[in-house]
DNA sequence: TAGATTGTTAATCGATTAACAATC
DNA sequence: TAGATTGTTAATCGATTAACAATC
């Protein structure tokens, strides 16, 4: 019943964020309770895993009832911080920098956008989503200012490693990163690689070899 | 030697565009060969993991040589259908599906974009990186008369489901999904899901235990 | 040749699945 | 109460790592 004992598995919590999407839309069709079998079916996944990998969080079921629905969602919000929530900036305003920053739903999730950040002098001052673009310059003295978890980084390849280690040199707790390329930086800061171009080469070769 | 004996496994598929990328990275430095220990310490990974998934599309190395990076690098391109590219269509072209559109660093890994497609009056006939952003009307006769292998989804949740079924229906061999949900095919349909939203979650997880 | 490094077999480790006592 | 379903322990399966003979 306490929080985590042991280590929680990369496997598990890669699933966290698509348990809490199913909870939600559970939620929205007002179902109050489901069992691990029903929720298992809907998934895709078994019935076991799925009691598991709760079970890594404490019990959250009860015997011959199963979950409560409302009660599952909202523990598995503060699982993943989404009860506090996180703030945000982009840094890199090109075109997937701006449909980042244009994607409300990130802000639902609990990812609230506190600044947009660029080099290029002609989109400075440009407003997205409410928010103008920043000079890079003003990011140090930003970051001071303003408690911000997590950098979006968005910015062509070649300065990639330059503007991850500014924002970790700067107290960014985490990187979100979307150029193909890895990142090093120390492991007081966490890395997410979304290696878009990873994801389309996967596809392409399951789709050669289906 | 031959090709494939046996099925390989996710977690091999899944390293592939990443070693693609390492050796693109040393062709380009002008390097010539690769031994599975050198290659293990950059991209951090056990040099033992490197030979064995290479193994599973038979032997491209030399003993007391290594890997010839030229040559693995072109047979990992044949591996991933790179060397004879896939065609493309978008549909849905918000702010997320243009970015895509104008990513040229597809075009260069061998995914060609043919054609635009959404509902919306107001952008249609609207160019994005050299196409016309068409009606959805006309994807149909589109996929009669184009070869097109890959469908990127950027619709709104709500028309996902609706959308992916069109497109299996009308003979596309694989969907790169961008929307956060789940999509249902037939299993002659290859769907390769991105949903940020849940990667974000899992930054913010980490960040949270880190 | 001697040294280096592969491809592969065997050993280990970890994740998933099955089974079941506990109990709502 | 009887039936359902959990949380957990044990069994199985698969993926990673280690070891080494083969050989360039």
């Amino acid at each position: 019943m306490a929080i985590q004992y042991k280590k929680v598995s990369d496997a598990v919590i890669k699933r966290l964020p698509r348990y809490f999407r199913y909870l939600a839309e559970l939620k929205e069709a007002n179902v109050q309770r489901i069992s691990s079998g029903v929720l298992s079916e809907k998934m895709g996944l078994t019935a076991s895993q799925i009691r598991q990998d709760f079970s890594c969080f404490g019990g959250f079921g009860q015997q011959g009832y199963g979950y409560n629905v409302e009660s599952l969602h909202s523990e598995l919000k503060k699982i993943l911080g989404v009860d506090k929530g996180f703030n945000t900036i982009i840094i890199g305003a090109g075109n997937l920098g701006q449909a980042i920053a244009n994607h409300s739903k990130f802000e639902k999730r609990g990812y609230f956008l506190k600044g947009i950040f660029d080099l290029d002098a002609k989109i400075i001052g440009k407003k997205i989503n409410g928010l103008e673009i920043m000079n890079m310059d003003s990011l140090p003295d930003f970051l001071r200012k303003e408690k911000v978890d997590i950098a979006i980084i968005t910015v062509p390849r070649e300065v990639t490693a330059e503007v991850a280690d500014l924002a970790a040199s700067l107290g960014i707790k985490g990187i979100w990163n979307f150029s193909a390329m890895d990142i090093k930086v120390p492991d007081d800061v966490v890395v997410e690689n979304v290696h878009l171009s990873d994801s389309i080469m996967v596809l392409g070769y399951r789709i050669k070899n289906n």
